[in-house]
DNA sequence: CGCATGAATTGATCTGATCACTTGGTCATT
DNA sequence: AATGACCAAGTGATCAGATCAATTCATGCG
């Protein structure tokens, strides 16, 4: 039996657009058609174009902007995707989250500290000084968003864009549950002590130092939520 | 200023539905409702509906089955995905999913033999009886697929769905391309034998082995794979 | 120059209808 | 009783055209 895959005409339309993309070589952000005349390039209503557009921006390749027009979105290309629309997770879901976080991380550090991709490095430091100044101002949700961006900065420091993207989507993942776990955790001093460390490891290309630091890392975040959820 | 986020009707709309999901403990492959009682639950013309309907499906959250009605997808509740409609990768970025399957999974071995979770070391078992039979039939196509289902089923062994997640979306990346990899790689019974040696590692709870294995294993398609794109 | 203003463009949503697929039951045939 | 053909209701898919709302930018006033 040859499984007679039946492509509706939206998948269509959607595969459609992507490759309309991909042989102009938009870029992010770039402009792309409007409705209606998608519309009338595919020979389709305009309300199904619209359910096409939602299916790709939904996944984060296409954006539309109320009034302004239909733009490429910062997913177009990528392989792996953040849920947009998670469900609240449970506590146990958020342990085994921070699990696989510091399971794939260190060895990401590892890479980090051989590849050292130079923009990846200053974003890094950037990421310290803002952190430094967001401890002193107080706004500690800020601050979380902060050093979710130190992590995923880390990972593009590796120079694989896959694996940046593996861990841009475990830490992601519902800044207001991490919150909470910053506010277990609480000691915001530590954990930029941390960061800098981990930093300077790979600045200097020890890997095995960089692994082990990020590894103590998440390592001491983790145990601190398991103590709170596991009482 | 209050700072108000301007939750357009349809962010709402998908928000809505996937709380009902929720509220209804709804699981996955039940059916939801009607587009036309949607529409009406939710006092929205019917386009609209689709529209978030749309987006929901685009993430597996959902989906819609003509003639028969809308149901709950494979993905609601996860946190990680795999992009449904990637671009073709080129050669540079599958050697980069390579590396990040051969930096991700090993340690994820090791957390299998000692996880063991008995549904997932069944599964494993039987893909490698599939596998044998599809070596011998000659079922290329089939036996990628399996392949790629045991290294899934190793993943689910280590008891973190999380962790499931994220290999899961790095071994469906286009299965296309991967055939092309087997292809290259070419050695079918060497990798049904790696494979056997992985899961009897696992089953015997050798954590260390297990990695070393899985590590060599993924190592051994990576060589080949690089020689071959950077000759 | 700087800022209001209004027209044009574009997305957002609605209304209502028609087509196509699935499903389950009816009913004649076997 | 089992089987298969057939029909009708429910449901998703798509269409057509219209109206509302946000953005953009050129225009022109102060």
């Amino acid at each position: 039996m040859t499984a007679v895959v039946r492509r509706s005409l939206l998948d269509d339309l959607a595969t459609s657009m992507l490759d309309l993309i991909a042989d102009r070589k938009l870029a992010v952000g770039d402009q792309f058609e409007s409705v209606r005349s998608l519309a009338e390039r595919f020979q389709v209503a305009v309300p199904t174009v619209r359910e096409a557009l939602r299916r790709l921006e939904a996944i984060g390749a296409l954006e539309l902007r109320h009034g302004s027009g239909v733009y490429v979105g910062p997913n177009v290309g990528r392989m792996v995707l953040a849920n947009p629309l998670p469900l609240k997770p449970t506590a146990g879901r958020l342990v085994e989250l921070l699990q696989a976080r510091a399971l794939i991380e260190p060895p990401v550090a590892a890479l980090a500290a051989k590849a050292r991709v130079e923009s990846a490095l200053a974003q890094m430091e950037h990421d310290l000084v803002q952190a430094a100044e967001l401890i002193t101002s107080g706004d500690h949700d800020r601050l979380a968003e902060i050093n979710m961006d130190f992590h995923r900065a880390l990972a593009q420091a590796a120079g694989n864009a896959t694996l940046a993207e593996v861990v841009e989507s475990v830490t992601v993942v519902n800044v207001r549950e991490q919150l909470e776990i910053l506010h277990i955790h609480g000691d915001r001093e530590t954990d930029l002590a941390e960061h800098r460390a981990i930093l300077a490891a790979v600045r200097a290309g020890d890997h095995v130092l960089a692994e082990q630091l990020t590894r103590a890392h998440l390592d001491g975040v983790l145990a601190v939520i398991n103590a709170r959820v596991n009482p």
